[in-house]
This record gives structure tokens, C-alpha cells and sequence, in this order.
DNA sequence: GACCCGATAAACAAAT
DNA sequence: TATTTGTTTATCGGGT
């Protein structure tokens, strides 16, 4: 049962209407994953009393259905609020306690002692009538099925009396039923342990001189096939239990089957992997208890002679003096109660991230089956971030990077709602893999939920994001307004989204140093306020770096802001940037012209950004310069004509020195400036000393 | 085993 | 002068 509370309880708040589900079914009408969960109920001994106690409750239901509809009118008519109204727990405590202490002859009295409480806020209300006509419902499935079961039984009777006596079958029906009531002692044992432990835990109210009745409303929403196959794996296990020997034949078993199949219900995790051979899966409660019996030495906190009860480990010969063991250190208390809550922690999380994990599963197969069936295309352009926290980037998000965002199943999971510099379940999607080759040429979007779902986990826990410092770069800036950032932003965005970069500072800033340098993708740009970053996605998605040795920066045009005029990232950048572009693009077309290239224009590369027009350009010089001598390349200053402009700006030179090799730098050579910096590039260059 | 790539460290230079 | 910023190179480890 407290497997069942952990997997459920998400919050304390939330704990109560766990307790609910857990323990009663006045507020937890639905229930009905735990309650088509292998419940015990062996529905062949629903007997009229069970009925009765069905229409009983049924009535009281509507006795307190009437009384809280007055309640509410009054309150309604007075503005009368209940104390709690607003505190959830307490608010839901007092109808869950009772609920759950006369969870099956909840009489009208009580139900309207409850109403005198005030503490029913309409929800309550609402659950109170859910309750009620899952009640109704149950009652009309038990009826018929106990219908069916009696008839079932008068033919065995009949068949015996026929065939005469037949103590086997008598012996087995009668072990039978002693098993039952066996299981529904200990689901009663187990129900009000989790009663008193939530009693323990301030969850639950009991009122004085109420029975602390442990047993459970009906199993709501049983279908009579599913009490069937219930009952079938009880009187399957019937053989060995009915040699445990059991004191409790004397429970009304007429009135004990009926009840005992909430706790079955609520207490069991619905696993339908966990059966195997008509088994039930360990985790239940009772079948917990039954494997004590049948498999001493299955039990869940049993194993290798360790107790394996979180943080004990206590060493225990046997069985037996395991249950000892088990009875005396770990009885019913604060601390058991709060190694339980903990515990219950521990599962959560593990479900959660096991659902995460699924989820991401089912994305990753998702996308690799859409893409593996898709035309290989180029990469997505300009595949930014569509974040909705960045209205900029959302609008210029291309519609066709969605189908790279096949895990949108988890973003409602984990909605981001923070600010601009989180990381969002879309902005994240296209940040590459740290140490993945396949993020070389291209940053495959990645599964949407990697950081979102783990952007509060990366944010506390000092874990290395696995992600290259190259896509953690080209997100900050990406997240920027302006998708441009100083490298001290650039820092703080790491710091204040990473745990893990919050120490070893000299480390990971002169990575991030290095990879700017390095890469192709980051940009410099300098204004008269200093100097900042930005990001050239297309660029990115190559993954190439600047050559080593090699000569890289270039000028910007005053031109330039026509050529990336659309661009928004660099809006800033052109109105910082002068005397670049006309002289790029007679640079460039006479280099080109030079080297057969065809000829790029702005028109004719239609929207280019810089980074696409750098890209474009690369591309087309990469197979040109391929098949050009690249001794006389690096020598001139001006071989490349975005290096022969200069005034102080971008990082990145279009070309890569490389590319730029040939006779490109000889067109170029009359376009270098004399405050171009890059002299020292080419100082540094054995092939340009010569030249130089 | 070769190769590629990312991370890291270090040296150096320029700018602040 | 100290710090920050930027560049380059070398090396190492992991993956292909």
C-alpha cells in the first residue's frame, strides 16, 4: 500500500487524495487503473449482505447528498465559507477520514456529522455524487454478478448432490473461502496500517468514537469478468494457502468479499507484467503477504538473509527471524512512516523519470522512423529556437523545424513557464549532443524533452550537461533577445542554467573561449559598445571548425546590412558594421569570377543572412578551392575579401582559409586594409611567409 | 589502429 | 598593472 501511496503521491498536498484513493472511495470515485488492478475480490461469494450493504451505503450517500446540497445552499445564501475552504488538506482530511472509517455503512448520521463539519467544499461535493453513482453502478454489476454466482453455485450443488458427496470439492470450496478470508484479513491488516500511518502523517482525522474500520468501500468499477479472474487467482493459490492455516474463518466472509475488493483495488499497482502465470505481481500488498506464505523467501524486503528495508540491511539467518525483525525495527512509527514517505519519494521519481525516459524513447523512435521514411534533406534552415518564451525566435521559427520536434507529447509534462532563459522544450531541440559524432555535420534536433524535461534538474544538480560547449553557446544565444551575446553573458547564461558551471570557472570559460574562437558558427561582432557573439545556425549545423594556422577574421562591409538585412540576429551587428559589404561583394564576385564560381548575389541568394551568405559562399568556394593550389592563398592578406575589409568587427571571415586559397587571394589582394589585423594570422602562416 | 572530434590546458596577445 | 577577452596550439580521451 505504500507502494501504491508513493507511486501516486505527488505532493503533500496531493497526499491526501491519494489517502483518498488509497483508502476510500467517497472522493475517489475514479480509481480505476488501481481498480482494474488484479483486485482479490473472489466475486462468487458477493452475498446479499454485500448487497444490502451496497443499497445502504447507497442511501446514506443520498441522505448526505440532500444534506450537502442544503449545506452548500446555505452557504451559497450566507457566503458562508468553510475555515478550509482554501486549505486543500485539511479540507479534504475530515471527509477522507470518515470515508475511510465507515467506508461501508457510512450511515446518515454520519454523513451528517460530516456535513455539521463544514469542511466540504463543492468539489468534495462533486466527488460525494461521483461517488454515489459509481456506487450505483457498482451495485448494478454486483447484483449481476451474484446473480450469476449464485446460479453458479446452485449448479455445483446440484452436480454434487447428483454425483453425491464429494468431500474434495467440498474441502476445496471451503479452502477456498478460508483463503479468501485469509486475504482479506491481511488487506484489512495492511489497510489499517496505511490508516494509521496516514493518521500518523496529520493525514487523516478519525473521529472519536467512530470504528476504525479498515475495511473498503466496493471495488468501484469492477467489471464481474474482472472479480472472476480475481477470483480465480485466489482460489488458484487456495491449495497452499489453506496449509498455512489461518485463524480468521470466522470473518464474515458474505460481507468481507464485497468490501475487501477496495483494498485490493486501491493497493495494488495496476502491472500487467508483473503477473506471470496468473500470478499477481509482488508489489501488492496481499500478494506480498501471500508470497510470505507460499515463497518465504520472495519478500520484497528479503533478500540474501538482509533485510532490505531502506537503510537497514539487517542480516537475518531466516525467514522467520526476518519477520521478527521486520515486526519489531520496523513497526508501525515515525520512523518506519517516514522511511516509507522517503521511499515513496524514491518511486515517484523513478516513475517519473521512467516515464520521461519512455516518452523520450517513443519520441527518438518516432522521429528516427519519420526521418528514416523522410527524404534525406538539407538541413533545416535556420532551425532556431521556436521557444514561445522568445517571441522573436518563435516568429521566425520555420514551420518546418516542427516535425523535428517529435516529442511534443512532453512538453505538457514539463511546461516551461519561466523566463526568457530557460530552456525550452522547443529551444532546446536542436542543441547537438555532447561527443556525438553525428552532430558534426549536423546537430540533429534532439528529443525535445532532453533539457526541458531536465532543466531544473541541470540547474541544481552539478551534473555535466551532455551537450558539446558549442551548442550550449549557440542556445544562450540563441535565447538571447537579440541572439547576440557578450561572452560575459555568455558565462552567466552557463552558470545560471548549469549547476555544473558553477565551479571550475576557469575551465569551462576558456572553453567556452576556445570553442568561440574555434568554430565557425560564432561570430564576432564589435560595435562601438563593445563586442559580442552571435550565432550563425546554418553554419552551426555543419559543425566545422575554423582550420588551425589559418587566418580568420574578416572586415564587414558598410554594405553588409543589406545582405543580412534579414536576419534579425544581426540587426545590431549591422548597425555597427561599416565598409563591409561592397567591397565583399566585388571581392567576392571577382574572386569568384576568377575562379569560376558561380556568381552569388544578394538577389540572387534571395534572404541571406550572413551566416547563409557565408555558408553559401563556403560551399561554393569548399568545391572550388578544392581543386586550387593553396600555397599562395594564405600569403595575401587580401585573398579573402571579407579579410580584406576590416574595421574591427566580425570574428569570422566567410571563406575558409582554406577555401580562400588560390587564386582567390590574388583578386582580393587590392581590397586589404591597412588596419586590417590579420597580419598577424598570416605571420603566423609558414606558406604566407614567403609570400609576406 | 587510424582518424575525427570535443574537451581541456596552456601560452600568448590585445583590449579594457 | 591586473583582468578580461580572444586566438592558437597541443594533448588526451572517446567514438567511429
Amino acid at each position: 500500500m505504500m507502494q501504491e501511496s508513493g507511486t501516486e503521491t505527488k505532493s503533500n498536498g496531493s497526499a491526501i487524495q491519494n489517502g483518498s484513493s488509497g483508502g476510500n472511495h467517497l472522493l475517489e470515485c475514479g480509481g480505476l487503473r488501481e481498480g482494474r488492478s488484479n483486485g482479490e475480490t473472489p466475486a462468487v461469494d458477493v452475498g446479499a449482505a454485500d448487497l444490502a450493504h451496497v443499497q445502504q451505503q447507497q442511501q446514506a450517500l443520498q441522505v448526505a447528498r440532500q444534506l450537502l446540497l442544503q449545506q452548500q445552499q446555505q452557504q451559497q445564501v450566507s457566503g458562508l465559507k468553510s475555515p478550509k475552504r482554501n486549505d486543500k488538506q485539511p479540507a479534504l482530511q475530515v471527509p477522507v477520514s470518515v470515508a475511510m472509517m465507515t467506508p461501508q455503512v457510512i450511515t446518515p448520521q454520519q454523513m451528517q456529522q460530516i456535513l455539521q463539519q463544514q469542511v466540504l467544499s463543492p468539489q468534495q461535493l462533486q466527488v460525494l455524487l461521483q461517488q454515489q453513482q459509481a456506487l450505483m453502478l457498482q451495485q448494478q454489476q454486483l447484483q449481476e454478478f451474484y446473480k450469476k454466482q449464485q446460479e453458479q453455485l446452485q449448479l455445483q450443488l446440484l452436480q454434487q448432490q447428483h454425483a453425491g458427496k464429494q468431500p474434495k470439492e467440498q474441502q476445496q470450496v471451503a479452502t477456498q473461502q478460508l483463503a479468501f478470508q485469509q486475504q482479506l484479513l491481511q488487506m484489512q491488516q495492511l489497510q489499517q496500517q496505511h490508516l494509521l500511518s496516514l493518521q500518523r502523517q496529520g493525514l487523516l482525522t478519525i473521529q472519536p468514537g467512530q470504528p476504525a474500520l479498515p475495511l473498503q468501500p466496493l471495488a468501484q468499477g469492477m467489471i464481474p469478468t474482472e472479480l472472476q479472474q480475481l477470483w480465480k487467482e485466489v482460489t488458484s493459490a487456495h491449495t497452499t494457502e489453506e496449509t498455512t492455516g489461518n485463524n480468521h474463518s470466522s470473518l464474515d466472509l458474505t460481507t468481507t468479499c464485497v468490501s475487501s475488493s477496495a483494498p485490493s483495488k486501491t493497493s495494488l499497482i495496476m502491472n500487467p507484467h508483473a503477473s506471470t502465470n496468473g500470478q499477481l505481481s509482488a508489489h501488492t500488498p496481499k500478494r506480498e503477504s501471500l508470497s510470505h506464505e507460499e515463497h518465504p523467501h520472495s519478500h520484497p524486503l528479503y533478500g540474501h538473509g538482509v533485510c532490505k528495508w531502506p537503510g537497514c540491511e539487517a542480516v537475518c539467518e531466516d525467514f522467520q527471524s526476518f519477520l521478527k525483525h521486520l515486526n519489531s525495527e520496523h513497526a508501525l512509527d515515525d520512523r518506519s512512516t517516514a522511511q516509507c514517505r522517503v521511499q515513496m519519494q524514491v518511486v515517484q521519481q523513478l516513475e517519473l523519470q521512467l516515464a520521461k525516459d519512455k516518452e523520450r524513447l517513443q519520441a527518438m523512435m518516432t522521429h528516427l522512423h519519420v526521418k528514416s521514411t523522410e527524404p534525406k534533406t538539407a538541413p533545416q534552415p535556420l532551425n532556431l529556437v521556436s521557444s514561445v518564451t522568445l517571441s522573436k525566435s518563435a516568429s521566425e521559427a520555420s514551420p518546418q523545424s516542427l516535425p523535428h520536434t517529435p516529442t511534443t507529447p512532453t512538453a505538457p509534462i514539463t511546461p516551461v513557464t519561466q523566463g526568457p532563459s530557460v530552456i525550452t522544450t522547443t529551444s532546446m531541440h536542436t542543441v547537438g549532443p555532447i561527443r556525438r559524432r553525428y552532430s558534426d555535420k549536423y546537430n540533429v534536433p534532439i528529443s525535445s524533452a532532453d533539457i526541458a524535461q531536465n532543466q531544473e534538474f541541470y540547474k541544481n544538480a552539478e551534473v555535466r550537461p551532455p551537450f558539446t560547449y558549442a551548442s550550449l553557446i549557440r542556445q544562450a544565444i540563441l535565447e538571447s533577445p537579440e541572439k547576440q551575446l557578450t561572452l560575459n553573458e555568455i558565462y552567466n547564461w552557463f552558470t545560471r542554467m548549469f549547476a555544473y558551471f558553477r565551479r571550475n570557472a576557469a575551465t569551462w570559460k576558456g572553453a567556452i573561449r576556445t570553442n568561440l574562437s574555434l568554430h565557425k558558427c560564432f561570430i564576432r561582432v564589435e560595435d562601438e559598445f563593445g563586442s559580442f557573439w552571435t550565432v550563425d545556425d546554418e553554419e552551426f549545423k555543419r559543425g566545422r571548425h575554423i582550420q588551425r594556422g589559418r587566418p580568420r577574421k574578416y572586415c564587414p562591409d558598410e554594405n553588409f546590412d543589406e545582405l543580412v538585412a534579414h536576419n534579425p540576429s544581426l540587426i545590431k551587428n549591422m548597425q555597427s558594421s561599416h565598409a563591409y559589404c561592397a567591397p565583399l561583394n566585388a571581392a567576392l564576385q571577382a574572386s569568384m569570377a576568377e575562379n569560376s564560381i558561380p556568381l552569388y548575389t544578394t538577389a540572387s541568394m534571395g534572404n541571406p543572412t550572413l551566416g547563409n551568405l557565408a555558408s553559401a559562399i563556403r560551399e561554393e568556394l569548399n568545391g572550388a578551392m578544392e581543386h586550387t593550389n593553396s600555397n599562395e592563398s594564405d600569403s595575401s592578406p587580401g585573398r579573402s575579401p571579407m579579410q580584406a575589409v576590416h574595421p574591427v568587427h566580425v570574428k569570422e571571415e566567410p571563406l575558409d582559409p582554406e577555401e580562400a586559397e588560390g587564386p582567390l587571394s590574388l583578386v582580393t589582394t587590392a581590397n586589404h586594409s591597412p588596419d586590417f589585423d590579420h597580419d598577424r594570422d598570416y605571420e603566423d602562416e609558414p606558406v604566407n611567409e614567403d609570400m609576406e
